[in-house]
This record gives structure tokens, C-alpha cells and sequence, in this order.
DNA sequence: CTTGGAAAGTCAACAAGGCTGACATAAACT
DNA sequence: AGTTTATGTCAGCCTTGTTGACTTTCCAAG
């Protein structure tokens, strides 16, 4: 059922989309087999560490955002505290990151990497930056613009908003 | 690293990528971000059938290629044949695949979805469809083009042969 | 015809990483 | 003083991935 009567493709158009079922379920698939080849590197580096997903997640965000508080993790990665501090009690425990006492609001605890934790960080994002230099180069400027302009139409409005939060340059 | 202060982004040379760490980075958080929103539908209609991730992406597959193999169907996923066998068990026990033993070779099982089974599909699907079309045509024909370009670039290449070998049918 | 190996299925055990619910503590706010 | 907020923790559950061992079925080559 994959007839496409109509053959004018996406993309050469100015102003129309026509936007088949099929031509749909190709970006889904896209999205599927792509975000495997995103994760693959992150994952075979993981398993040297005896960590996984959830550990390189927070790693990239504390990271991103020293002195984050353990709430604005929780938001952004979108998972629950009792998830979240089981990744971060290990991490702490093998001193990869630090959980410093608010100054402000003691309540509150500001997360850092350590010097060993940036090191496993700086190796983790080499490792899927690479791929997506690649990816870009392979792929040219104006993908590049387009993939990252359908990738935000995609995010919940929420997550749009904490990805701009990051955009600060 | 790759400390480029000059701030010509991608995608308005026609040649060059000035791709520094930063502009990288933000890729990768917004393919984090983006396939999040990606998942977000079809999980929630899941959760009223009682079934997963793992259960979506069997029936995707299975209407895709109807009567594949179980094997087909493990190389696509990527999982162990126990992972698979769990979700079909269910599925099939459930009325929603049906398994066939191959005429060719009886040892082979070919899959189908059942009615049932293709109207949880048409549901699935459908939710996704909306979300990816509607990207789309927030983000422009050009945008869907190198949306697609890049995707395919960061796939490896097993992956980017079944992704292809998917576009023809 | 026998046998080796491929395809499929099953059982058991385990781990990561989600989840809920309940409860504790300290600090801040009212 | 009482309430709310931020965090942490314990216990238990679910899904979905893993490995290892084993069986059954069946094709195909010797």
C-alpha cells in the first residue's frame, strides 16, 4: 500500500507538502533507526563503566548546566526523583559528580561534575559528536538546518522550551 | 577541541560547515528532546492496551512487511529472540498476530496482523502521522529534506540498508 | 538415510531503568 | 507554629533488555 500515484516528492515544491501516509511512516522510521545509530557509541562506552543510558544523561546535563539543582534535572530529563537519584547516588559515590548545599536556598543541592566525571563526559560526547559532524557533513548546510527545524516542531512544547533554555550562547 | 569563535552558523555558507562543539551539542539535545516528543503519543494510547514500546514496534514492523519472519523481524529490531518472543507471545495470544508456518520452510513462522491487530496499528500509526505532518509542514519542504538526510547519515549503515530496503515495497 | 546445523521456541535468571507509595528531614515561607 | 518545598530513601512492581541452556522441527549435504 505504498502507492504513491502522485510522485512529486517532498522538498521540491515551494509552498505544497504532500505528505502521503508512506512518505510519513519513511520519517518515522527515520527517527527509529537513526536514534539508534545516536545512542550506539554513548551505550558501547557505558558498558566499560558498568553505567548506562540514564547515567549519560544526567552526566550531559550537569554537564551543560553546572550547578543545576536536582528539580530543573528532574524537568528536563522528565523521569521521576527516585529514578533519577539512583543514577545520581552512584555517580556521587564513584565521584564522578559533586552535590553541593545551596548558598541561597539550603535545601537545595547544586550538581557538578569532577574532574573525573568531565573526563567521562568529554569522552561520551566526542564519541556521538563525531557521529553527528559526519552526519552533517555527509548530509550538507541547509539539511542541517532543516533537520534541527523539524526536530523542534516535533518536541512537546514543554521540551521546546527547555531545549531554547539550553540554546543560551 | 574544535574552538571555532568565529559565529558563521551552518547552514547559510553553501560550502563550509563551521561545526563547533556547541552547534554539535545542540543537535544532540534536540534529537534527545525531539524523539521524546516522537514517543509521546503512541506511549500514552498504549498504556490503555496494556502494552509497551516493545509491542509497537513488532506491529509497525509486522504491517510494514506483512508475513516477515521472526528472524526478519529480530535483525530490523535489533533485540534478542527472547526479548521478541515475550511481546509476540502476548501479541498472538492476544489476537492481534497471527503466525503462520511457512510453506517453503516450515520452520519459519511468517507474522500477520490479525483485524485487531491492524486496527491498534491504524491507531498508533495515526497519532504519529499527526505529529510528524504536522512538524512538517511547520518546518517547510527544504526542512523535510534535510531532516531526512541527516537521520539517514547517522544511521549505521546495517541500519541504513534496512531502512532503504523499506522504501521500495 | 543419517546427521549437522539453522530456525524457532521455551525456561530460568538477571539487570537497567522506568514507575508508585510512603515516609523522613531540613529549610524556607506565611 | 504550621505549611510547603526540595531532597533523599526504602520497598516493591513493571517492562524490556540481556545470557545461557535446552528442545523441537526441519532442510540439506554427505
Amino acid at each position: 500500500m505504498a502507492e504513491r500515484a502522485v510522485n512529486n516528492p517532498i522538498g521540491t515544491g515551494e509552498s505544497l507538502l504532500f505528505l502521503t501516509d508512506e512518505q510519513l511512516r519513511r520519517g518515522i522510521e527515520a527517527m527509529f533507526f537513526a536514534y539508534r545509530g545516536f545512542t550506539a557509541d554513548p551505550d558501547r562506552i557505558l558498558q566499560n563503566y558498568e553505567y548506562g543510558r540514564a547515567h549519560h544523561r544526567a552526566i550531559h546535563f550537569i554537564n551543560r548546566t553546572p550547578g543545576t539543582t536536582v528539580n530543573n534535572l528532574l524537568n528536563i530529563l522528565g523521569v521521576t526523583k527516585q529514578s533519577l537519584n539512583r543514577v545520581l547516588r552512584s555517580l556521587i559515590a564513584d565521584g564522578l559528580v559533586e552535590s553541593r548545599v545551596g548558598v541561597q536556598d539550603k535545601r537545595e543541592r547544586h550538581l557538578y561534575l569532577t574532574e573525573t566525571g568531565a573526563k567521562l563526559e568529554r569522552e561520551l560526547s566526542e564519541a556521538q559528536r563525531n557521529r553527528m559532524r559526519a552526519a552533517y557533513r555527509n548530509a550538507g548546510p541547509e539539511a542541517v538546518a532543516g533537520f534541527r527545524a523539524v526536530l523542534e516542531q516535533m518536541m512537546d512544547p514543554e521540551m521546546l522550551r527547555q531545549f531554547q533554555a539550553g540554546l543560551d550562547t
